[in-house]
DNA sequence: ACTTGTGAATTAATTCACAGCC
DNA sequence: GGCTGTGAATTAATTCACAAGT
């Protein structure tokens, strides 16, 4: 099958909540265009998204809310559970150590820390170990994702030991652009360069048109 | 001049994030070959996005590091200090308080809420205050983006507060899709949709090439 | 000799128009 | 009649090859 565009998954995402608030306001029928009013996009964009996978709908009719939710749920690999744990149990870490617990799909049963400041304390279901003791317990607890929010310094290095102890995917909230085996999933949420793109389009309000000056 | 890929914005920050490494390390010299080994992309990537801009190299020498690093900072909107607020001083609001202070081009003003837990309290340089204060103190101490951290639920009528307040720009890090006047620039910075593509990516190792199951 | 800058070619993503089905 | 699904057309982004400059 085709190639799938990367902003497509993003768009997936999207489509998912707006299917979810539907569901639990009990809204049983919606359709491409009401999806792409709630996400953003057009209608065109949310059926060739959807089409990329397959066939969801009724002609004529639209997509049953409850049905649509759940492939798109299965797609994005959220009818499991995944396994994760955050290294970079700073305050960062710890405030999104609040957010995990939120959703049925991920299971936070780890976090490391370098500091004896940190290590020790409780943060949610957890005890914050020492980073040595990642090689032993990442295995052992079977996790599967690394959420990494340690100082850029000590980015590649604390990212390396979690692929050598078998994660295969790390959300990486550092500036750091890590250089692991390309079957290492790595998605990138460094909030910093978010910062700098926005300045970047407020200074240029006309970037769509023409540029510079 | 030509419309520039939303891409090559991205881009552009890790190739600013290289040149001050390279400037510290007290380096006076790069070329196309060295930034794209140290952001993860092509040398003729490299080039083409700085042609979108101008010319600043020299052929057959390369880039002069801190001459480069200069203009790309200005190009991004560093060359200047932007003014912040956070909507929502929550654990994550917190948090991410602590990082704009490191940026010089960055300066976090304000904080609000909405619960008296946290009004009153001491963050950094300020104060959080009510958000009821928000159409007062934004404009008074004219913050131009606003950095939203409230609960979904909150987030549209927060960020058009801000808006209404005379911010020119948001970092949403909520999963709403925000509906705002288009001259209002937006940066998504939600987390959690991040996760959703990486386990996508996770379950679907070969989506490069064929898809699904 | 070496490295940038860029038009042309290629590949990818989005938009569109309408056929297909309820 | 109405809304989905999709091949075709369009537009955008990336890759490439090489001309240009030092």
């Amino acid at each position: 099958m085709a190639k799938i565009p990367d902003a497509t998954i993003t768009r997936l995402v999207h489509y998912l909540r707006a299917l979810e608030r539907m569901e639990k306001a009990g809204q049983l029928r919606t359709s491409s265009d009401e999806l792409a009013r709630a996400s953003g996009v057009t209608a065109f964009q949310v059926r060739k998204d959807l089409a990329y996978f397959g066939s969801y709908g009724t002609r004529g009719v639209g997509y049953t809310v409850p049905v649509l939710r759940r492939e798109l749920a299965q797609i994005l690999g959220l009818g499991r559970r995944w396994r994760l744990a955050i290294v970079g149990m700073g305050r960062l870490g710890q405030a999104l150590a609040d957010f995990y617990a939120l959703s049925e799909s991920y299971e936070l049963v780890a976090g490391f820390d370098v500091s004896p400041e940190v290590i020790g304390r409780q943060v949610g279901p957890f005890t914050v170990e020492p980073v040595e003791k990642l090689p032993q317990i990442v295995p052992e607890s079977h996790v599967e994702i690394g959420i990494l929010t340690v100082p850029e310094a000590a980015a590649q290095q604390a990212a390396e030991a979690l692929v050598a102890a078998g994660v295969r995917g790390i959300l990486n909230f550092t500036p750091a652009i890590l250089k692991l085996p390309e079957q290492v999933a790595i998605e990138n949420a460094d909030f910093m360069a978010g910062l700098s793109r926005l300045s970047f389009f407020m200074l240029n309000p006309r970037w769509r048109e023409e540029m510079m000056g």
